[in-house]
DNA sequence: TTAATATAGTTTCAATTGAAACCAATTGCA
DNA sequence: TGCAATTGGTTTCAATTGAAACTATATTAA
């Protein structure tokens, strides 16, 4: 009998794409646990709300670039938080299609106290890396997010 | 008139768990690319198969464990993995409620063929990156794997 | 034994999501 | 001008998802 199955070999436990996956999920749902009971907010709506507490004004498709959530997710986390009264928004008077949009003084309020929440978080998980591996760290992100993982379909 | 407005300040590009999870989910898309279409896997039953083909012989239960994915993901994977004929199930003579799960001929003839090209891709994204920023991403993975990152709701 | 409890796995139902269609306003260009 | 193509944003519809209920088997304790 000749040699039997030499099959391919993958530990997921030691690949990196799914080690990153799991990772990322956890840390998700930690923080997701910071605002999503006591604020009454989705995660989307969450990222939106981050993005406009930082620059007021932004159209609603730049929020989704920034956010890199698609245009519907922005959309109806954008209903869902005008209802909520955590936002304004203002019809742009020289492009009647596209609108501006900020915090009101009420998303600011929550805003205001979730980005501690949200920043303790994130020192509490570097505070688990000694210094060099934290710079490293931010080092390895902004290479990767330069870079480009994929193959492009239809490239040369 | 006082100090105007000293809001909360949080930049979302420089926010670690909002970075992990852009790159992960580019990094899951990307390699979800290699075989969705090709051969018609959800992320999900590619997931189950690749723990099964691991390791044999695993109960769904175990298999949710080893992807941390929940039950019900993996019983649906499961029974769509049955359809295509990737997988055979055996019901636990010992115990009858629980069945031993296993990749077909089928099933690892496809789970062959993707492993080479998943393991392609993260080389790929290793080879951005210099020898001891690898080193030291794996050790921080390792690292924050094994940390507890949240509170604990109830402790203490 | 047998009744209560726990476990493996599946089904159901409602909420979330994304793709595609859609509407309205704007721009490009014949 | 005016009509085709583009863009900002919303709606619709179907697929995906998760929580909770459920089925069937196993275990525990009375």
């Amino acid at each position: 009998m000749p040699n039997p199955k030499p099959h391919a070999e993958l530990r997921l436990e030691r690949f990196l794409p799914y080690r990153l996956s799991v990772l990322s999920n956890r840390v998700s749902q930690d923080i997701a646990r910071l605002y999503s009971a006591r604020f009454n907010l989705s995660i989307t709506e969450w990222r939106v709300m981050a993005v406009l507490g930082h620059e007021r004004g932004l159209s609603a498709n730049t929020v989704a670039e920034r956010t890199a959530m698609d245009k519907v997710a922005v959309s109806r986390a954008v209903s869902a938080l005008m209802g909520k009264k955590f936002l304004n928004r203002q019809t742009d008077p020289a492009d009647a299609r596209r609108s501006s949009l900020a915090l009101s003084a009420k998303g600011y309020a929550v805003f205001d106290q979730i980005v501690p929440l949200a920043l303790a978080y994130e020192r509490k998980i570097l505070a688990h890396l000694a210094p060099e591996a934290q710079n490293t760290l931010l080092a390895i992100l902004n290479t990767l997010e330069a870079a480009e993982l994929a193959e492009k379909p239809g490239a040369e």
